[in-house]
RNA sequence: GGAAGGAUGGGUGAGUUGGUUUAAACCAGCGGUUUGCUAAACCGCCGUACGUUUGAAAAGGCGUACCGAGGGUUCGAAUCCCUCUCCUUCCGCCA
């Protein structure tokens, strides 16, 4: 959510800065009805002075006056709601502001490489994908999952399912003993307001799975990241300066649509409704954003760097940005069936783009109620890592030798290999 | 699911026969006086949002709203009525 004010001050330069986005929002009309908007507050408040005044005289004879003006206010105080309505559908459903050092571009193609980190070993056999060593091993199941549930979706078994769980372990002890993030064990659902501050909805409420509780309750959503609940920690408050910089990490499941890639991914465990993803998130003085980020994505990769993965981190363009973001760096590995490099990490800073949604609030070293810097990123997806680790390490046989930095949690078994039938 | 009670400013907590409440008081916080230092005492300040206005700015002035949320009654609502949310206690059910 933008700042009207900033909006009304630099039109020009906003509407710059926001057509660099693949944005759809009708900027033209805003101050138009920004203005309206005022307009009807200042006679509404005009007439409740009046209102009040004859109130505080006790005047009788004014009473029936007091009655008329009533009137009049509430045909005033609709049409303003209606004003702040149409206002407020526009702001929230314009993007961030990209940040300055961010390349332009539309799409993908504009994103920039900026490291390349690990070393790709070449096997002297053909490498095979994660899903045909996952049901070779008899461990990824996606038969059973379509039978069960439905498409995107998978039963991961025995040693995998170990792994999977000790990925998650690794990756939190990670962050908590070594990054200094606090850890969360939070609710998966989210209610409509919740989801409204971190940017999902209204905007994207195609990609996002509702759930009903009560039929007559507040709607509630799973929660496609947690980002979303982790974030949300500090809806509608007013931090001390001392309180930050706050740092949460969680795994969770995560339940998204898709809604938007039929027939992207389709095989294996790529992209699927529902997967396991350690998240990061971190709540900053707001001209801290930009040093956080750098410090967050060095998290992710740190995980990366320990499981002995070729990765490389590259800066999204404009036009690739998710909603909230004014800066993403993506940490993508690499995945040697398909030759080339995944997203396995994304890292954003949100400026202040979701706390003025949230309304959370510091007071900074001028006492001064300002709103917070926020930031998520993964540390890593746990579905993703799964599938890097399979493939990375695989031997001829389809065994997978199992990372140093992963056998403390997997009973320091050295290798999976096929369940013997 | 049933019953009862509750929700007031950063915290505690008055006010609930509707109108000097422009929300008392205390605690915490900030500034000051006193003081060898600390403490204590005393004095002052101390909510948020929106709109507007003075000013180059710093900083003010004015107005409106806000006592869990949303409606209603009334000239006038923290106070009366309705709906909802959350919390506490008890009962039932339950991993």
């Amino acid at each position: 959510m933008h700042d009207i004010k900033y909006i009304r001050d630099n039109f020009e330069t906003f509407k710059k800065k926001i057509s660099n986005r693949n944005n759809t929002a009708k900027l033209d009309n805003l101050l138009n009805i920004d203005k309206e908007n005022r307009n009807l507050i200042q006679e509404k408040e005009t007439l409740e002075k009046q209102k009040k005044d004859i109130s505080k005289s006790k005047d009788e004879k004014m009473f029936q006056k007091s009655k008329e003006i009533s009137v009049k206010i509430k045909e005033l105080l609709d049409d303003q709601l209606k004003a702040k309505y149409q206002l407020d559908t526009i702001l929230s459903s314009i993007p961030n502001i990209p940040n300055d050092d961010v390349p332009i571009g539309s799409d993908e193609k504009s994103n920039k490489v900026l490291e390349t980190k690990g070393e790709i070993k070449s096997k002297s056999f053909k490498e095979k994908s994660h899903h045909e060593l996952g049901e070779k091993l008899g461990m990824l199941d996606f038969d059973l999952a379509s039978k069960t549930t439905g498409s995107r979706f998978v039963f991961v078994k025995d040693k995998l399912a170990l792994m999977e769980r000790a990925l998650s372990n690794f990756m939190i002890d990670i962050h908590t003993s070594n990054n200094g993030y606090n850890e969360i064990s939070p609710p998966l659902m989210a209610s409509e307001n919740t989801m409204f501050g971190t940017g999902q909805l209204p905007k994207f409420e195609n990609d996002q799975f509702e759930i009903k509780l009560d039929k007559n309750d507040e709607r509630k959503f799973l929660i496609p990241t947690a980002e979303v609940i982790l974030t949300n920690i500090v809806k509608n408050q007013i931090l001390k300066l001392s309180d930050l910089p706050l740092r949460f990490v969680a795994s969770t499941p995560c339940f998204r649509k898709e809604a938007g890639s039929y027939g992207k991914d389709t095989k294996g465990m790529i992209r699927q409704h529902q997967f396991y993803k350690v998240e990061l998130v971190s709540i900053v003085e707001n001209d801290h954003c930009l040093k956080e980020l750098e410090r967050m994505t060095n998290c992710a990769t740190m995980i990366l760097d320990r499981l002995k993965l070729p990765y490389r981190k590259i800066i999204l363009c404009t036009g690739d940005m998710g909603f909230s973001a004014e800066k993403t760096y993506d940490i993508e590995v690499w995945l040697p069936s398909e030759k080339k490099y995944r997203e396995i990490s994304s890292c954003s800073s949100c400026g202040t783009f979701q706390s003025r949604r949230m309304n959370s609030r510091y007071k900074n070293v001028k006492n001064e109620n300002v709103f917070t810097g926020t930031l998520n990123g993964s540390g890593l997806a746990i579905g993703r890592t799964l599938i890097a680790v399979m493939e990375n390490y695989q031997d001829e046989d389809g065994s997978i030798i199992i990372p140093d930095a992963l056998r403390p949690y997997m009973n320091n078994m050295e290798k999976i290999s096929p369940i013997k039938s």
